[in-house]
DNA sequence: CTCCGACCTGCG
DNA sequence: GCAGGTCGGA
């Protein structure tokens, strides 16, 4: 089984660039699966593409990467090829021509609030996302939490897409995502219903109908990109007014997930999508001018409301204002924040890795400030061992000590909030 | 054009 | 009873 897995090839790129464990688990994609290794820098995140599954690590100042096909056996010159695409891919998909230390240098220059997190959220950038994925993906996000997208999108693949590969002895096959030819038809509403995509399945099924019907298949091309998603990708060409009038015509698509789209898979990068936490990072730390006099309570966001924050937040970062928004929306108050500190990798630091934290762009615990990098990260390519597909141990599933709540209290002290701390509590009390 | 309730499911 | 939203009718 593991002689069929292809060695890493490497890529030098600083975790300063991209932060694996941070930005694939941030609710951007929902797709990647996570392989906890012994510490943070032998875990694994493998996506299945069309025609590969992509599988990627890192260390400090290296990207590992391989891909996995149905046919493990090519030609040698097949073989070349298939990694080249697989290099240019990740350029693509990363947008690694963009620099994220000189976009997070102007943000500091511009914002000071910025100036003040930064070093906790390092390598945080905006995918390069399939537009397909990305909307149907948002669609299922209303009301609605990471845990729960990631079941939902991953039922969405074994459901409606053919396994791609799968391995002897293991439950899981990998799936690419469904094409909107499958999402289609009639019956699909109430499956996805039977699944628990809750008033989320009809959005979904009406959507692919809708863009199957304007943009219908003449050739089907087995692992190519249907008409539809064609046009889709073409949005990207558009102005950012213009695609959104586009993606506002699907149903299920209002302004928050037609801008979520437009930001992370249709190239706009100015635009940030708002919505409640969003405005009230905005209200609390950038001045914006609250609707409800000083109770600040619940406001309904309004369409009026939305364009305020929206411009705000552009005026205060700028062009790459989209991608600001993927770090400074990090801020406690944030339900992304919280939900990013409480979910798996991140526990397994807590509990397992303190030393390391700042290689992750994670808050150091006070005392230490040398990150310590593990030495074989110079060249780890052929000795790293496969990862094992074994469950987490349910002993790291949450903090056995208390030094998460005593990061998270140092969180509350610097914010000037007292939420987290308690938060993470009451969580653990009740699991 | 703004306001308001309903909508699935899951978790506190 | 409410959640990172959207729809449709008043």
């Amino acid at each position: 089984m593991t002689s069929l897995l292809p060695v890493f090839r490497s890529l030098p790129l600083h975790l300063v660039q991209l932060s694996l464990s941070a930005v694939l688990k941030c609710g951007q994609s929902f797709r990647w699966t996570i392989l906890p290794g012994a510490s943070q820098d032998d875990t694994e995140y493998w996506l299945c593409l069309r025609d590969r599954v992509v599988c990627l690590r890192q260390s400090s100042n290296t990207l590992f990467y391989r891909a996995v096909y149905p046919d493990p056996q090519p030609a040698p010159t097949q073989k070349a090829l298939r990694d080249a695409e697989t290099l240019v891919w990740l350029n693509d998909y990363f947008q690694l021509d963009i620099d994220l230390a000189a976009l997070y240098d102007e943000w500091t220059t511009r914002d000071p609030i910025f100036a003040k997190i930064k070093s906790r959220f390092q390598g945080i950038r905006i995918l390069r996302q399939d537009p397909w994925e990305n909307l149907v993906s948002f669609i299922c996000s209303s009301k609605n939490n990471i845990v729960r997208i990631t079941k939902m999108v991953q039922a969405l693949c074994t459901h409606y897409s053919p396994p791609l590969v799968s391995f002897p002895g293991e439950d899981t096959a990998y799936h690419p995502f469904p094409p909107p030819s499958a999402l289609a038809e009639p019956g699909v509403s109430a499956t996805l219903r039977s699944l628990g995509f809750g008033y989320r399945a009809d959005f979904i099924q009406r959507t692919a109908k809708m863009l199957v019907d304007a943009h219908p298949q003449t050739v089907l091309v087995h692992n190519h990109a249907e008409a539809s998603e064609k046009w889709l990708m073409g949005l990207r060409d558009r102005s950012t007014r213009e695609a959104r009038e586009e993606l506002l015509k699907f149903v299920g698509v209002g302004r928050k997930v037609a801008d979520c789209v437009l930001l992370m898979s249709l190239d706009k990068k100015e635009v940030v999508p708002v919505d409640t936490h969003v405005h009230q990072i905005a209200v609390k730390h950038y001045g914006l001018k609250s609707a409800s006099a000083s109770g600040g309570k619940k406001v309904a966001m309004t369409p009026k409301l939305y364009e305020d924050v929206n411009s705000k937040l552009f005026n205060v970062w700028g062009e790459y204002a989209g991608w600001a928004h993927s770090v400074g929306g990090m801020q406690p108050e944030s339900e992304s924040f919280f939900q990013f500190l409480t979910s798996f990798p991140f526990q397994v630091l807590f509990t397992a890795d303190l030393k390391s934290f700042a290689s992750y762009g994670l808050p150091t615990p006070s005392g230490s400030s040398t990150p310590s990098i593990p030495s074989r990260a110079v060249d780890p390519i052929v000795l790293l061992p496969t990862p094992p597909m074994t469950p987490i141990p349910p002993q790291l599933k949450r903090p056995h000590d208390d030094t998460a709540i005593d990061m998270l209290k140092k969180f509350d002290d610097d914010f000037g909030v007292t939420s987290l701390a308690e938060r993470v509590k009451r969580r653990r009390r009740s699991a």
